[in-house]
DNA sequence: CATGAATGAGCGTTCATTCAT
DNA sequence: TATGAATGAACGCTCATTCAT
């Protein structure tokens, strides 16, 4: 079953009540944990069911299938990810400040989006089989966030070429560390994680200005 | 609940005659395929049997386990990395090539590594669970490569400290760049692979120098 | 592997609707019959849930194991016995008919036990793997009727030390000459089979009592 | 697979040559240790055969199943009883002892005969499905023995017919109690057995000559 | 709407048996 | 004859999903 979608994944009933809406909730929030806790594998329905509270019968009111959950919680991500860059870059595109601070809060952003549930994004991202339609969301997010920080650049002395290929160089890798260094690295969640990511943003901000301003100069690496 | 081994890992028969050890080749070499296809959970091991022209019987000759048969899989390419890896070092350590190249033929040898099957490294690293014992060899050929990495930036100007710190988070940074450009952007495998990471090889290269310039000029970014 | 239990062996479901407490009902029936047909060996959970009339899902909806059944089916028995051997020591104790009159009621007593389901008992007692506790259930049940054995034969004549030794015995015959004659040579089950059973219950009775009768004198055999 | 023999039990090849004849001895003892240790079910032929030091398809040379191998086992079992219990019967026909120690020789006999591997014997007689051919050898055997046993009690008083019907019992009694109190209390074969067998022996006996005593004297239990 | 008993395809695995060498 | 690699039917069991209540 790779990536593939054969089932329907949208939520069933779009709940219009707010106990309906309580249950999905309360659902969501027990797959959460208990995707986190267990990975993709070895969550079973049953299991979310009953650390919901929720009849099995209930959940399968709302979530036509065991992935159907799984992407409605990679879609709130999503949601919440578009929503906190999306503030970031507006935030730096009024106050323009340095390039390295301009860079350090965006990936800041980056980190905290995924530090707050390490182990729950891990098994979003890495284990679990997303359908196509949520995957160009995401790659459509990137594209976005590439864009932006183009015209940033744009504002730093970057040519127009150079700042697109950079900047999509430069979130590739904000994402990919970010995985690395978050999700394998910082230990389960819990309180205080967001001053044990800080080190990381730091590096990976060193990291990413050291490269933008090679690119900036053009430089080019003797093959 | 990844990372746990429970059952017997090794292979079981060693293989005497000719015949029992193409048994084994055909059977991970189906196995490679199918991971890489399918992903973890969705490979079976009646999936590889038949795949491999196997009976399921002959399969379980050989290895007692789904698992097992992945841990021989991450092995032979533990070995390999082993091998390449040791030799480039060497090669360095003898030629002492201006640092743009060496980094350059490191990352190059780590991207190689991985491009040849892109989908099956993505399974062995990612989704699979590991046993404790191949990811610490795992750790321990990264712990390899930063002392040999620190060695050799002794040699440009890096101080001892600053050298072994900055080793370490560049394998890491490799690694971690490795997989997400290659592993998810470079194409179902196939021939001309090699062309088609390279320009990942430039790209991650640049990255890398941009970040020990700094390391060695001592530099920090703004929080 | 005799005696091992090394899964559960608990119900695991307590039934709490009509309808549940009749499906394991029917469980325990279908699997009496398949395990006095087959054997253990050659019992399958699959054979007696089509038996049953029940998806094999079903089955392990309330049994975690072959053996659990098994384990299920030899409570009942145990159960079954005490209530019915508590009620003729009870009324023996009461009444005090004279011994050879007390004797014939307790063989009669544990060989209808056995005679209702000759080829279900044989498979629980001699080929099964019974998990310790149960087996050690059996054997209070066995203390415990060499006791109030004992208590009787105290009244007709024994000393105290005599009767316990001699109880013991008795007990321990009663028991094997029960499952030889009874499970061996009666025919399957069926109606009829307490007729079928009387002449065992005439002849072991007069086994013992002969027994008993010299025990009491104190003779013993030349060696 | 109740008891029935759907497949070839007889060895398949009747070994002319000794090389032959010493593989089949050698199959027979690693079989009789690896069925006593581990029973019926838990007994697989390719460790019979590896026990042996034999190649599987060796032994399925000369044995043309598992079953096969049980049943050669039984009737060596049954070829021994018969040759020894036709030994005591005539001795006893020619000395005429006293019928208590008559009664205590035989007892004594059959008792050895299965104290001697205990283990090995409760899997030939209660766990394994052995073939109505070889149960009807054993049911022989057993009417041969109460036939001696009649005519012996001929000459100790009992009329005819109560002679038939008492030595009859007589053996079951006797068959019976050597199964429970040996197979199931005599611990694991080894050295000494012989000794920790006499108690049983003499409590047999002692319960038989009751037995017989009574029955000389047509004494009858009340209903 | 909620419940939870029921379902059954499909999984990983074993082992008696065969047959090419 | 001897070998042991290969076979595959069959097993115990899980869990996503359905549906009668």
């Amino acid at each position: 079953m790779p990536t593939i979608a054969k089932k329907r994944l949208e939520p069933r009933r779009k709940p219009r009540q707010a106990r309906s809406q309580a249950t999905v909730e309360v659902i969501l929030a027990a797959a959460a944990r208990v995707f986190a806790r267990a990975g993709y594998a070895a969550t079973t329905t049953n299991h979310v069911a009953a650390k919901a509270g929720v009849s099995i019968g209930s959940l399968y009111e709302y979530f036509p299938s065991k992935d159907a959950i799984l992407v409605a919680l990679t879609e709130r991500h999503v949601d919440e990810a578009e929503r906190e860059l999306g503030r970031v870059l507006a935030a730096l595109g009024a106050a323009r400040p340095p390039l390295d601070e301009a860079i350090t809060r965006l990936v800041r952003t980056m980190v905290e989006l995924h530090a707050r549930d390490p182990g729950l994004h891990r098994v979003l991202f890495e284990e679990a089989p997303l359908p196509a339609k949520l995957r160009e969301r995401v790659a459509l997010l990137e594209t976005g966030m590439a864009a932006a920080l183009a015209r940033l650049l744009g504002g730093h002395g970057f040519d127009r070429e150079e700042a697109r290929t950079a900047a999509a160089m430069a979130v590739q890798v904000a994402e990919s560390l970010t995985h690395r260094l978050v999700l394998h690295d910082v230990g389960r969640s819990g309180a205080g994680w967001r001053e044990a990511a800080e080190p990381h943003v730091r590096e990976i901000s060193l990291l990413l200005l050291g490269y933008l301003e090679r690119k900036r100069a053009g430089a080019a690496v003797r093959a």
